[in-house]
DNA sequence: AAGGGGTTTTAGAATGATTCTAATTTGATA
DNA sequence: TATCAAATTAGAATCATTCTAAAACCCCTT
């Protein structure tokens, strides 16, 4: 479980990565960050949005869309993609980790790893869930994308090293 | 490898699960079926409709949606869900199994699932390609939808089994 | 205190996949 | 040929997300 200081620390974080971006933790984006360190519900954006404007009533959508962009471009949020339902995000774990989707509620709830064989079964014994369905998805760059990119990069001035994965 | 025969069998195996659903397997929605069980592209339903209309040019996107709304509900094509691009099919394998997606040009391969532990490098090693994160959700029914379920069903006359998977 | 200039924020329009709807077409059967 | 349910259609509706252009804001210098 969260204690108050991982909160900071995990905020900290977050802000000293988007000032070496270069810009600024204004009020709003700082409640964005708030909310992304502290939830762990996994909001989507309209939640965040709601809850930015409890404190901040003029806050609209497209800074909330923002902030989220810059802190994707950092890798200091994971994003969740679905398509049936918004996009949520964790603040608190932007690594890549599993997590529980619940097919009825969409609640989201965060997963240790446990290994294969019976995995359904262990995770039901665990946690209570019906596991039903899995996804396991790698993300990566295929050969050929690798090639192009190569012959884009080389003779280029100083280009951004290829291992550079935040930007994925 | 897909050899003409496990084609085949894959076919007919959808044409008798919509022949059970109670309806026709009319033309266009044969090629629908075709399609998926064999290509190996993941095709999205505008790859689908293009390729239908090749044959059946009057063909609406409705009907597409409308076919792959039927093997959905039979159990009969993975859905793989994106919410920044088009919903992926793959009809030759419609049970879950790992996927390697290309952030940049969006191809999508089957990968053969090995164990955890020094993965990325692995698949690297075995595929070329370079993986940077990988995605893993275990889709199931929370501990509070089950209660919900559950008082929901009893007392109904002949109600489906709870362990009907089909319908997730 | 005033003015500049870049950053941040905003409202609303645009986009794109998917779903919905109501009308039309099709095809099998009597 | 008439009937009737199933299948199909075009287009509207929905909804998350992105885009755009204008307005607001903030800090710095004079």
């Amino acid at each position: 479980m969260a204690t108050g200081s991982d909160i900071q620390q995990r905020l900290e974080e977050m802000r000293t990565a988007l000032v070496k971006r270069g810009v600024a933790i204004t009020p709003k984006r700082a409640k964005v960050l708030e909310i992304l360190a502290t939830s762990d519900e996994h909001p989507n954006v309209g939640d965040l949005h709601a809850e930015v404007q409890r404190w901040h009533p003029s806050t609209s959508l497209a800074t909330v869309y923002n902030t989220i962009e810059l802190l994707k471009e950092t890798g200091q949020v994971l994003e969740l993609e679905f398509s049936a339902a918004a996009n949520r995000y964790d603040g608190r774990r932007p690594d890549s980790h599993p997590h529980l989707d619940c097919l009825e509620c969409q609640r989201i709830d965060d997963l240790e790893v446990p290994g294969p064989e019976g995995i359904f079964e262990a995770i039901g014994a665990e946690t209570g869930y019906e596991v039903v369905r899995q996804r396991l998805d790698y993300y990566g760059i295929c050969p050929n994308c690798q090639k192009k990119r190569e012959s884009r990069l080389s003779g280029q001035a100083g280009f951004v090293a290829l291992n550079d994965r935040a930007n994925y």
